[in-house]
DNA sequence: GTACAGATTGAG
DNA sequence: TCAATCTGTACT
């Protein structure tokens, strides 16, 4: 089963799609060849209150107009000059609301076929495989992280208010996997300390329980 | 025009 | 623990 996910999924309430995304793949057509990762960790950013979201106090610039659209949108930002950040805009129209991607379960064709000659098992989350220059890759890290992620799917600018529902190059799909509520963790977003003890402290960050391709961030203050 | 901090990452 | 690297935003 393989379904594009179409509007009505993403213009859904934000926390119900934050939930419902875990699980659902991305899919994006690089050079005739599909990159494909599963969906297991994302965070909410619900402007205008939140006060850890670009569309706090309800302000509109270049950068995050794209938000106030309604949902299925693609909102990129460079972040420390350096890292792009995948947001799927969600809800309806005139609710800034977007869903930052922070990690994926990278789908490799024939990895398990591969394994036998060029993979090797180390310790309990140390799986290998051959990369684009020979060079040998840790899966756990290829898309641990939102930065990572975008590196992953070769994300850059030019996907800035990318229609997910429409584009030839990305979009979502449903291919039947259903994370129970009980396999969710919801726990407090990451790197946004600054927006004061109230908001810092919402658990909107979700992930699949036990998965281990979801990021690590350090602990920099007391969690 | 200028200053500054940030939804991160990987190296030391 | 720290630096890389750049843009939006809030000032002068």
């Amino acid at each position: 089963m393989r379904k594009r996910l179409k509007r009505d999924f993403f213009t859904q309430p934000t926390l119900k799609l934050a939930n419902d995304l875990l699980g659902k793949f991305i899919v994006r057509n690089w050079r005739c060849k599909k990159i494909v990762g599963e969906i297991v960790e994302v965070e909410v950013y619900k402007g205008p209150k939140d006060r850890a979201s670009h569309s706090f106090g309800g302000k509109i610039t270049k950068r995050n107009r794209i938000v106030y659209k309604e949902g299925g949108y693609i909102y990129i930002y460079l972040c420390y000059g350096m890292h792009w950040q995948l947001n799927i805009v969600s809800f309806l129209k005139g609710k800034p609301e977007c869903i930052l991607l922070r990690a994926l379960e990278p789908k490799i064709n024939n990895l398990h076929k591969k394994t036998n000659e060029n993979f090797t098992n180390r310790k309990s989350y140390t799986l290998k495989f051959p990369g684009a220059h020979g060079k040998l890759v840790d899966v756990y890290n290829l898309a641990n992280g939102p930065g990572k992620l975008c590196k992953y799917l070769k994300l850059n600018k030019s996907f800035y208010g990318e229609d997910l529902t429409r584009s030839k190059r990305i979009w979502l799909e449903d291919r039947g996997v259903r994370i129970k509520s009980s396999n969710i963790i919801a726990a407090k977003r990451v790197g946004i300390d600054y927006a004061g003890y109230y908001w810092s402290r919402r658990k909107w960050r979700f992930y699949i329980k036990n998965n281990p391709f979801v990021s690590f961030p350090r602990l920099t203050s007391k969690s």
